[in-house]
DNA sequence: CTGAAAGCGCTTACAG
DNA sequence: CTGAAAGCGCTTACAG
């Protein structure tokens, strides 16, 4: 039923090695050959077995794209979609295939990409994710496969390739913004510190206060996994501090939101009671009211860089490793105010 | 580099086939042996190749999801994300790979459908759209290859396996809530008449307004494609009718917060103004201002079942047809009011 | 309970 | 310019 090189071959009268060079447009192929052949390949509707073809050529045209915790709760987070829609575009203009992770803890993850590498499933792996001691990453590193990394790795920075934006500089900017508008009392909200991307930002975070002469304060720094598991109590503690921040810098706009939610709640007005900036800079950001004050990390470029860094890696195996920065662009919007 | 089955075997002191036995774990190999064998493919760190494997066994373990014009503009749309959770989930439990289209133009999908099939790189396809007259699923229908469609097939219904909402139901009832509150001119905004949803979704409007015996009025018609282009002046254009509407049934929750956007800037006020009713309750639309009253459609659903589906389908591939309707919430927020 | 052999559908030296 | 043969890494009748 299904129609395989051998068909062609004997329909068109050549051997199955001939077929199987026009297709792959073999220059030692006569024009006359191949018109033949793939008149007949039209004809029988012909298409070459994927599998076949991936086995013996050792390549299968295909990116794996692995995400933290599992595209379950990645999809929830807009940053994800994003990243991929750059992705997309790259394997797409490289005709490259994207096969995505579906592993729901760092032990699946971890086997998943096990067998993707070794089972020779796809070609190299962009990973979405940097965290601390991170396995996947150390196993990817050490078996020499073709990856990339969305973010800065923990460790062997120089000897991987990946593509980030410069975390401290632009979290040290941002805090230094809110410390220029007057504000001493910043808060640092959200983020676990099991990624180096917050450990990043609250450096910079820490940086600006430095250069300010202001204390970095325990108290201020609320954690994600508290954030998630009760964020009214978390911003109703941070507030009811002996002297409450009155500046907010948030891991990303969906915590934003989630605070000025909460503080609305409260009674606390943004930004005339407290300034909140942050990160990624969403698509709603700029509707949401007060619209948001935040850091476009582009993230559409991330996720394409780090694409086209990959196929050039797997068609250059032996080519350095690459950092890559993206540039961001801070979008002043109305969510931040002169402290009173 | 790569260890194979034959590694394995030499190392073992047993043939490929009995390795390939111990992989399926077989009862016919002796306990002592498997034991044997699956201490050298752990010692070797043995993976059995993808593709040589899917070769043989024709079974390839992987769903291709595919979107409308590429992931590239779809994932622009909160919509796919939250499919694609409910699609990773279930693929997952059934420890089914993903594959994702990205092809960016109706022939670009349409040959890419073509060589997923014919080449066998998946096993079954998960269609995320339904378009009027679309090739695409007519070759997928033809060549009798697993697939199961979010939406409804505009052709073949009794043929073909599809997980839906009912559309003409629900919006027949939004439309009858906004009549019930005292609306009698009522627009339609956005979605293309290309897409089964939007036929759907009109004929449940025009049966609400037949109901009540409002004529069906061609002006509150506003098409997708005119929206995108220059949703301003859409907007604009329909509210200077001679009669303009004092509520809309809008397509989706974004076309909503962008037409009130749009409205707050020509000092139009929701819902005090004009009410808004949408579908889809994104995220967001419980923090817009003001709350969106919205369809909550259960995207997550509507990817679950439909893989759940799928499967079923690639287990049975003579089990009939099935249609699956997934029941929908009415979430009334602050966006509709009482006609003043 | 295990092995030798054939074969899945391709590609690629090798030979002519 | 084209073909016959070997082989990619598996699985699965068949035989014992």
């Amino acid at each position: 039923m299904i129609v395989t090189i051998k068909d062609v071959a004997k329909r068109a009268n050549v051997a199955p090695s001939t077929v199987s060079r026009v297709i792959a447009n073999s220059p030692r192929i006569s024009e006359q050959t191949k018109k033949r052949v793939r008149e007949v390949m039209e004809e029988l509707g012909y298409h070459p077995n994927f599998q076949a073809r991936s086995l013996v050529a050792k390549s299968t045209q295909t990116i794996g794209v692995v995400m933290p915790n599992s595209a379950y709760y990645a999809f929830q987070n807009p940053f994800f979609p994003e990243v991929l829609r750059g992705i997309s575009t790259s394997a797409h203009e490289n005709k490259y295939g994207i096969y995505l992770s579906t592993g729901s803890d760092e032990n699946e993850i971890f086997n998943e990409v096990v067998s993707m590498v070794q089972g020779r499933r796809v070609d190299g792996i962009v990973l979405l994710y940097s965290r601390i001691n991170d396995k996947t990453m150390k196993f990817l590193h050490d078996s020499n496969f073709p990856f990339v990394v969305v973010g800065r790795p923990f460790e062997n920075e120089e000897r991987i390739s990946f593509v980030d934006n410069d975390n401290i500089y632009i979290t040290k900017q941002v805090t230094k913004y809110l410390i220029e508008l007057g504000h001493r009392h910043i808060a640092f909200v959200g983020g676990s510190l099991h990624f180096v991307v917050t450990i990043d930002r609250l450096n910079g975070y820490k940086l600006a206060l430095e250069e300010a002469d202001i204390p970095f304060n325990e108290e201020y720094m609320v954690h994600e996994e508290y954030i998630k598991e009760n964020g009214r109590e978390a911003i109703r503690l941070l507030m009811s501090l002996d002297s409450p921040p009155t500046a907010l810098v948030t891991q990303d706009d969906l915590i934003a939101y989630e605070m000025i939610s909460h503080l609305e709640d409260m009674n606390v007005s943004v930004p005339n009671d407290i300034s909140i900036i942050s990160f990624n800079n969403l698509m709603l950001s700029e509707h949401s009211k007060p619209p948001l004050t935040s850091v476009d990390i582009c993230i559409y470029q991330l996720g394409l860089e780090a694409t086209n860094c990959l196929i050039e890696k797997m068609n250059k195996p032996d080519s350095l490793p690459k950092r890559i920065t993206i540039p961001t662009k801070f979008i002043e919007r109305k969510s931040c105010k002169k402290k009173k």
